[in-house]
DNA sequence: CATCCATATAGCAAGTTACCTATATTGCCT
DNA sequence: AGGCAATATAGGTAACTTGCTATATGGATG
């Protein structure tokens, strides 16, 4: 419960900021937002943290910091494949951590 | 839509800190947290930021801060009354700029 | 009208965040 | 092995956040 709440914080706290949120949407739904991978399956894998950097216009390592500030809060996780590194969102915990959310206001 | 963007933003700030999502909790069920108070029904007027205050162990500036940057989220509104001001928490709001988040965020 | 009480505003210090550039690390390829 | 490519880490700066104390404001009351 302490853990609980711990957790909804670091998942609004990455929320709490419009570029994670951007890059986070674009990761629900990858191929509608990058061009395929030579190396790694945009769905099944994720996105390189270079096409993440190319699209949002940020500096790279500026970018990894905040896919650090999304996994940290589990909302996306990481695999590296030769020396790429993808990142994919998690749907399940995005949302199991708004319906989460929601029951603290609920009557 | 910008204009979403930038209220989805603002309610996700505003949650995104300890003390605040507090007083939020605290705010929608006021007579579980508060004692009745003689000038103002805590349920239909809200609750004053003296009463805050001395719950949440702040100062009154800090306090009045916090609720002001829930006022700015729309999650809370106020009322003046004689010379207090009472906040009380606005469920309907809360619970829309949730189901608009989780949109963002379905398929 | 003088004062008191409740809240808001001003202003400041400390901590955190968001960004950058430079560099390290790691894996691949010739 | 050497070099290149992709990402992570280090380190620095500016802006924002969170807290405080001191003070202003404005209504209520003796």
């Amino acid at each position: 419960m302490d853990d609980q709440t711990v957790s909804t914080q670091s998942v609004l706290r990455a929320l709490a900021n419009e570029k994670r949120m951007q890059m986070l949407e674009w990761l629900l739904d990858p191929t509608a937002h990058f061009p395929a991978q030579r190396d790694g399956d945009l769905v099944d894998d994720g996105v390189c943290v270079g096409a993440i950097t190319d699209k949002i216009g940020l500096s790279q390592p500026t970018v990894t910091n905040h896919l650090r500030t999304l996994a940290d809060a589990k909302l996306v996780t990481s695999r590296q494949i030769k020396n790429w590194v993808f990142y994919k969102a998690d749907r399940t915990a995005v949302l199991d951590a708004l319906t989460n959310l929601r029951s603290r206001f609920e009557t």
